[in-house]
DNA sequence: GACTGGCACTCGTTACAGTCGAGTGCCAGG
DNA sequence: CCTGGCACTCGACTGTAACGAGTGCCAGTC
């Protein structure tokens, strides 16, 4: 039951004009605006083979067709051309991201310029911890019980934890803690730790030993086990546009989505491949974005990748352009990142 | 032109039972819901009094009452009864906050109660850095010309910056640099550190003199100037309830303002008195939010205040409830606060 | 003088019937 | 295998009518 080329032809035409105009898209229409070279009988002969085949459906009897996902899977698969960017659009993300000062804001920039390029919601991870390397480890006290622990990572992400000692510890004892973390931890991923924490504990001379303990603990805890993932959201007010037809009337279960963060790292946090990843309607696995498709990649300085970005929006988008956008985007931040 | 007891009375059930039905409320409905004493038709003179006086509106001729903002505001001012917090809730404020391991830890679980508590769009602004005292300074060497600048706030804030020095700077170097800036800047508020940046630059070694010129510009120009300020964001999937019958049926405008920080800011940042500030409708700047209310106060450790925070919702929302939990809330972060 | 019951009136909402037309499926013929 | 023609479906739109919630006003009562 293979496809002819027209038929995917056919489909190509309607996923086009459906993204663009909004509307179900009927044969007449189709071979008015495309150079199908065959009549609006036969296009609905072929409309009707794809209908059995899941790539397209009627809303209603006296309808146009509107794809499915089904339909949307098969176009980004093999229909779509890629589509490149427009020298504005150039001009746009390297005027966006020069002069970004820190990380944050890096990621702020970007994340802003994603979500007006695209006119979708634009998600960016900040670089994983997981994924980074200690540069420095960083003790200062607070009281003599207390230490703040900042951690400064080589990707540019700081983090810090207030660490409660056991007892009180003298400045120069911190010194020597602050010189011991760092020769064991500088330069480590933060993957590999645990067992260089634990050897830290176990090389760290009596005196300091429970000091260290508790640091220890605060260090593999917080930072290593539940590796801390962060991440940055704009454009939500672009989910309002096309009116009530996407996403069937509400927002509510999209805003929902968008507020835990679990669920955006699961969407453009998994970046096995170094390739872009499509989630068409249903494919993803959380209930709440049925009528919502994700493109998402992985970003990093050279062929390393740190984190994800990407953007969402209705089914109903335009995939090649937003596929495009996304990992131009993200070969920007590579180069940006490569810098520091 | 004085409004009689009665008539207050009137409004005051007209806001109540508008605000839980979110339906224009007439005046049949009005007796048999409230003991007021007296029949429709009077309250029916008094309703035309109130709506003459621009404190309710009809939506149509043969519809019933609303009130207009004007009506919110004298009912916010004058009719309203603080309405103490449900032992329920309470219980809920110290269970979402225990246990947070930093600050923003802090701000994220206490913007998400709050927009849990008063089911609204929920703001915190991070302890502003205006506000904050430097506690320590710390240079991490990147290369032998880059810096890393990690500024530690008393308020639990932590802030980095890169510094491009003008030329190689050896380790030791640097350990002076470290030294020199904390003698000079710890303790300090960062509203006053301009002269003290000036006197640093002054006083330094000729040979650390280009390095503290340019470590001082940072400083000064990214933590002081633009004070950089961090808002938190939840509940925005709240906005969605009461289907689109608030905000005239189109969130984009609320949604807009709600990605500007700069807007966030205006409204829950501006914290002269230390009481509840209640805008409501067109009373705040921003044309995106003319449909919408804003109650929000100041927080911090003790009487100081160190940061805004607050929710946003219709302007038919349950002002004494909101009040009453924003209020809470902010108390028990400032406790929170106070024991770092 | 203030309050009340009664009554006519307004006007949005809902229901229903009828028309229109875009779009389809099917079929016979090229 | 493609095409023109045709009958059919069904949502969108329009107009009409009945309904009812709510009002304003007025005359009467305490």
């Amino acid at each position: 039951m293979g496809l002819d080329d027209r038929k995917l032809a056919v489909l190509r035409a309607i996923v086009e004009d459906y993204v663009s105009t909004q509307e179900p898209v009927g044969s007449k229409a189709l071979v008015e605006r495309h150079q199908l070279g065959v009549s609006p009988a036969t296009v609905r002969n072929d409309m009707a083979v794809l209908e059995e085949e899941g790539y397209i459906r009627q809303p209603h009897t006296s309808a146009g067709r509107v794809p499915t996902d089904r339909g949307y899977r098969l176009f980004v698969d093999r229909l779509s051309r890629v589509k490149p960017l427009s020298p504005a659009e150039r001009r746009a993300i390297e005027r966006f991201l020069v002069g970004a000062v820190d990380l944050d804001d890096v990621v702020h920039r970007t994340v802003r310029l994603l979500a007006q390029l695209t006119r979708q919601v634009a998600v960016v991870q900040y670089p994983s911890l997981a994924r980074s390397s200690v540069r420095h480890l960083e003790l200062v006290p607070i009281s003599t019980t207390r230490l703040m622990l900042v951690m400064i990572a080589d990707t540019g992400r700081v983090e810090q934890r207030l660490v409660e000692l056991p007892g009180p510890v003298p400045a120069d004892d911190v010194t020597d803690l602050r010189r011991l973390v760092n020769e064991k931890l500088a330069g480590a991923r933060l993957s590999d730790t645990p067992p260089l924490v634990q050897a830290l504990v176990e090389d760290a001379p009596p005196t300091l030993r429970p000091a260290m303990t508790t640091l220890s603990t605060v260090l593999l805890e917080t930072l290593v086990e539940r590796h801390e993932e962060r991440i940055a959201l704009a454009g939500t007010a672009n989910l309002t546009r096309g009116g009530l037809l996407d996403f069937q009337g509400s927002l509510r279960p999209i805003l929902e989505a968008l507020e835990e963060e679990v669920v955006l790292l699961k969407l453009i946090g998994e970046t096995e491949p170094s390739t872009t990843r499509v989630l068409i309607g249903d494919e993803n696995e959380f209930d709440n974005l049925r009528a919502a498709s994700v493109v998402s990649t992985g970003y990093g300085p050279g062929a390393t990748i740190v984190g994800g970005l990407g953007v969402l929006g209705p089914t109903r988008m335009d995939y090649p352009g937003n596929i495009a956008m996304v990992r131009a985007v993200a070969r920007y931040v590579g180069e940006l990142l490569a810098q520091n």
